[in-house]
DNA sequence: CCGATAATTAATAGCCCTATTAAATACTAT
DNA sequence: ATAGTATTTAATAGGGCTATTAATTATCGG
């Protein structure tokens, strides 16, 4: 088939697999469907992937680790530790933007296929171990400043990346409860943005 | 086939229906699959629900339902507004624990497929439309009673829903997380249940 | 240009799933 | 007991999906 600018056919299959496992999920995207939509015949999927399965692997592989960095958020070097904190949540809402339908496509396939907790498993103990230790040692810091109360490290965690991920997973269920456009739901996540940082900082005073 | 105990062979299959299609949503779980469950021949599936689409929507119909009071919230009669909320978040987390996997096959299934979505919208706009704009009114007079800050009902709603439901949706991704066995996970359930009611109480502070 | 290797296609085997049909069995009321 | 209805089963048509194979076309180094 003809190779369409500088991406190669495999490059192709591979987008249009995410794409499609992105907006049905695994178990009802079909070979047939990805190969249509790259405009190949279905057989080359088998012979770059040679099963579906395993294609499925090689994307979810790579998104995991995209998922965790989003989960333990990027750096950031603000001076103190509210700042900090803000940019960090922040980076965590924008990265979701970009990806808003990964984290769907991960919870449901953890969720529905033992196989995939074993891969999470595996790439999230490659992580460095004193992450959360370390979040939690300046969780301490502050709180015995009396900047904050006292609180764990995979409760905040757990506060803002349920906070931030609603958004994207629930997003048609909120679009119905609020009746809003599309364009509104835009405006809405930047409203929400804001909120959620207001909740955790406020959730965090003494 | 052998009716045991009191339940009928047609209430049997939905059970078992139930069970599967929170198990491994719709497009996984097979009538066949629901036939073996409960020890019939698969043909009575469809003789009872003539498609499997007509056996999941009967099901869908009524888990909108639950979900839909779930999201509204149980009512109370609390003294102050304080108390009230506090029940009320409880309430719904209680909900969500009785019902685990309900939020997230919604999701699924209404993310991944629009006839879902037309279906929760007639649910849904059955719904009294004044509940929306009578805690709306109620979080005003608070407000100008000095206190609670200014919020919108709807973010309100998010923030109680997204910190519940995360529990449920992510937990297998979350036991991975924090290493915690089935039992440690639910002490965390009921850790987080009275976290989530700080957070939101202290965000809610003026 | 040619031979070798890579990419692509057509065709199809084989499987599983849904749904239907016709036949068998169980139940119910007279 | 029997006719009539409801329930259940066996068998199977028909369709779609995955994966494989063999054949065809494109690419590339010498």
């Amino acid at each position: 088939m003809i190779h369409e600018k500088d991406s190669t056919t495999e490059q192709q299959i591979l987008e249009a697999a995410e794409r499609l496992f992105y907006e049905r999920g695994f178990a009802m995207t079909h070979t047939t469907d990805i190969a249509r939509e790259v405009g190949c015949n279905q057989a080359l999927v088998h012979y770059y992937f040679r099963t579906k399965e395993k294609l499925f692997e090689s994307f979810f592989e790579r998104k995991i680790s995209l998922f965790i960095s989003a989960f333990l958020l990027a750096g950031s070097d603000a001076a103190n530790f509210e700042e900090k904190l803000k940019c960090k949540i922040e980076a965590h809402f924008e990265i979701l933007r970009a990806n808003p339908r990964l984290p769907f496509l991960l919870f449901n396939e953890i969720s529905t296929n033992p196989k995939r907790v074993e891969a999470f498993k595996a790439k999230f103990s490659q992580l460095p171990r004193p992450m959360m230790e370390k979040i939690n040692e300046e969780l301490q810091q502050e709180a015995s400043k009396g900047n904050i109360r006292k609180v764990e490290a995979l409760d905040l965690l757990l506060s803002i990346v349920s906070l931030n991920v609603i958004m994207f997973i629930a997003s048609p269920i909120i679009k119905v409860v609020s009746g809003a456009t599309d364009q509104e739901y835009d405006k809405m996540l930047e409203r929400r943005k804001k909120e959620n940082v207001l909740i955790i900082l406020k959730s965090l005073k003494p």
